[in-house]
DNA sequence: TATTGTTATACTCTATAACTATA
DNA sequence: TATAGTTATAGAGTATAACAATA
């Protein structure tokens, strides 16, 4: 309603007790709704986006991780948490600072990242014999059949964008990309 | 350092008098550090992300808006507010809804953002005529002048992409995406 | 002095629930 | 009952500052 026009809401509220925290899932929670069939629905000129590269970058980033999220909701592994599994998997020993500087992530940020993995029993940080400030990183034996699970699921996610995307346009834009 | 051998570090608590809030800028605040040459500096084993769209497409997402951001940074100007403002001014009159709808904002977000744009003195919210639930939405005068300044900045922007990308890479992909 | 891992803080954004005014 | 706009809240992510241990 036009709130222009009348005093302001006052927020109401909820009438809950207040101690009754409602779990999310850890990952967005966008998996229960029906992606969209097309990735950028069009009701409704676009103007100048439409010749903005980044718009349809953006787009199509949304949509290739809520299919990813929704494909991997099982075994609740986010796309960042994946791609760190990868990155030490791949590059077993390897540092904090290497792995968030590799995947763009702060180091901070991935303090709390590893915490929550370590707690779910995926991954190790071991003091590093040479230098005393570093951790080198390695996955346990769960983490990686974990891994080894998501593998999988990303496999079959990534199987998925092909008819999606037409496979020409699939390999065009992927090596396109790749390469930059 | 190995935290895991030692006692938690129980956070030494800045020394600040706590009544100091830093005033950080209204996008994100990633103008002051140089772009990195490559999108994708590689220097360790990507593993399987390299056989992963979304990868390359959330890493070329990301530096696409970091250059958009610093090249909007003198008026203050988000990619999101970007986008509204672009869609409201190629569709005046519309609703809040099938503005959100359109963009993929959720239109709880839309609300704060259009409060802050309306404050900006950018956009106006008229109570629609034919149904008394409806904003219609629209520019000021002043909205549209720095519509039009956005705009030519965002077209430099998109120009940097260019060489950046190769142009036929640049081409084929903008294509490709907007065909999705 | 610089780097690694860490904690804390502020802010942005997403997802969701609940409310109101209206249809 | 459903929809448009709104408020509130939880959680994820980003940016930044500051600190201890180590180099």
């Amino acid at each position: 309603m036009p709130a222009v026009k009348r005093a302001p809401k006052k927020a109401k509220v909820t009438g809950k007790p207040a101690g009754k925290p409602v779990k999310r899932p850890a990952t967005f929670a966008l998996r229960k709704r029906p992606l969209p069939t097309r990735i950028s629905p069009v009701a409704i000129d676009l103007g100048v986006l439409n010749d903005h590269l980044g718009y349809f970058v953006r787009r199509l980033q949304v949509w290739v991780f809520q299919d990813f999220i929704r494909r991997l909701s099982h075994i609740d592994i986010s796309p960042a948490q994946f791609s760190v599994l990868v990155i030490i998997g791949a590059n077993e020993g390897l540092s904090q600072s290497e792995l968030a500087a590799t995947l763009g992530i702060e180091r901070a940020r991935m303090v709390r990242m590893l915490h929550l993995l370590d707690r779910r029993g995926l991954t190790e940080r071991l003091p590093s014999s040479a230098d005393g400030r570093r951790h080198e990183l390695r996955l346990t034996r769960a983490g990686e059949a974990q891994l080894k699970q998501a593998k999988a699921l990303a496999a079959q996610h990534e199987s998925s964008l092909l008819p999606k995307l037409g496979p020409d346009r699939y390999r065009m834009v992927l090596e396109a990309l790749r390469e930059i």
